[in-house]
DNA sequence: CATGTCATCCCTCTTTAGAGGGGTATGGAA
DNA sequence: TTCCATACCCCTCTAAAGAGGGATGACATG
């Protein structure tokens, strides 16, 4: 290996102490060091772009532009990126979007370092880095059934608290047509009211507020 | 000033990536270090007791025992103890209650290090430190009215998506009781339904998921 | 072409939610 | 003590919510 083939790497996080502590964790990596650093998804993206690092590891929630939608892009324009992605546990959802989305990675906030610099050096290697428990956790989810982007935009609107009716002239579909789709949200998340299923919506990433 | 009078500061976060940088952070200025680091809040009070540390800083979202509780304990234990609570913005409510817990100041993880080193500076020399826009929002706050612990619990279980007569089963009262309570959630949230009441409460960090 | 999924619409029926009144007992503040 | 907030209880009534059915057109995939 040439001395000076370090693994460049971009960093986006919207936490001004999260980008210094992965500054410094990588720096105690003789082979290895962040070449940019963004606190948005647009900046992440602008910043690819111009420095075309190695591997870009991204927060799944930042400003402007979230880590999910950030990493759509950066795949979509440049299709042999390294993307892993860092967060403080956004529920399970979150998780297999990011996948979905083309990262080959994914570790918490809470690992420690000898955790991180591993999966860093695995992703930029062109390998797959998940989590045990976050694979498990992925599994178990396909035991849900998966809600259809209809039936995500009436959630998001009763979280806001409106009723079928409302939610009905939002939509411009009929209460009744709403009641179905709540239906359908009630036996997929398996719970019971539209409160239930709010909360639990929440929980698994599947809407925010 | 003796050269090794140093602020001795505590830190205390989940997350090892925020500590790593909390610690690379401080250790740039020549009068403050880092003497004890903390992954959860009962942790935190054991390496306080221990420590003695000039200035604890402390994040709200940990697991065993909360930034908030912790912050308490501290405050009760050590009444002279400094806390500064570092989080990444948790709703107007939990704010409220950190500085009613006793904490001397509030930053946010996003603020830059030009405005976290001051009020590492500001809360070590007793003073407080609390930022414009929190400060605009805690006054903000309190147009609306507060919520009785009672009516917090009758939230609580609200939010698992109980119906008012199992909310009323499981807190043994009556379900027309239960009305009450909600009744009177409603008005001060000024929200229109209860799946609101819960959104509304989340986002105010009056509860959580 | 058949099958399946999605989104839409419709009806009935029972239970629940929420608005509107009423009241009592307690314990602290004025 | 008088006042006020809290927590508790009760009643009625209307409008929702949610469970149960059945049905259609569009569109993709086998």
């Amino acid at each position: 290996m040439k001395k000076d083939a370090k693994i460049r790497i971009l960093i986006a996080d919207d936490h001004y102490i999260v980008r210094i502590g992965l500054v410094a964790l990588v720096s105690t990596e003789p082979d290895m060091e962040v070449v940019a650093e963004a606190a948005d998804g647009a900046q992440a993206l602008e910043l690819f772009a111009k420095c075309n690092p190695d591997l870009a590891l991204i927060d799944l929630s930042m400003p402007v532009k979230s880590g999910i939608e950030t990493t759509i892009e950066i795949r979509k324009r440049f299709p042999a990126a390294a993307v892993l992605i860092l967060t403080a546990y956004d529920g399970d959802e979150d998780i297999y979007r990011a996948l979905q989305a083309g990262a080959q990675g994914y570790v918490l906030k809470s690992s420690s370092g000898e955790k991180l610099i591993p999966a860093l050096r695995s992703v930029a290697a062109g390998q797959r880095w998940i989590p045990k428990d976050v694979a498990s956790r992925l599994a178990s989810r396909s035991s849900f059934e998966q809600l259809t982007p209809r039936e995500v935009q009436v959630l998001q609107e009763l979280a806001k608290g409106l009723a079928n009716k409302e939610i009905a002239d939002t939509l411009n579909i009929t209460e009744h047509t709403t009641k179905d789709h709540l239906k359908s949200i009630l036996s997929k998340l398996r719970v019971a009211d539209r409160t239930e299923a709010v909360t639990a919506a929440l929980q698994r990433g599947i809407i925010h507020l």
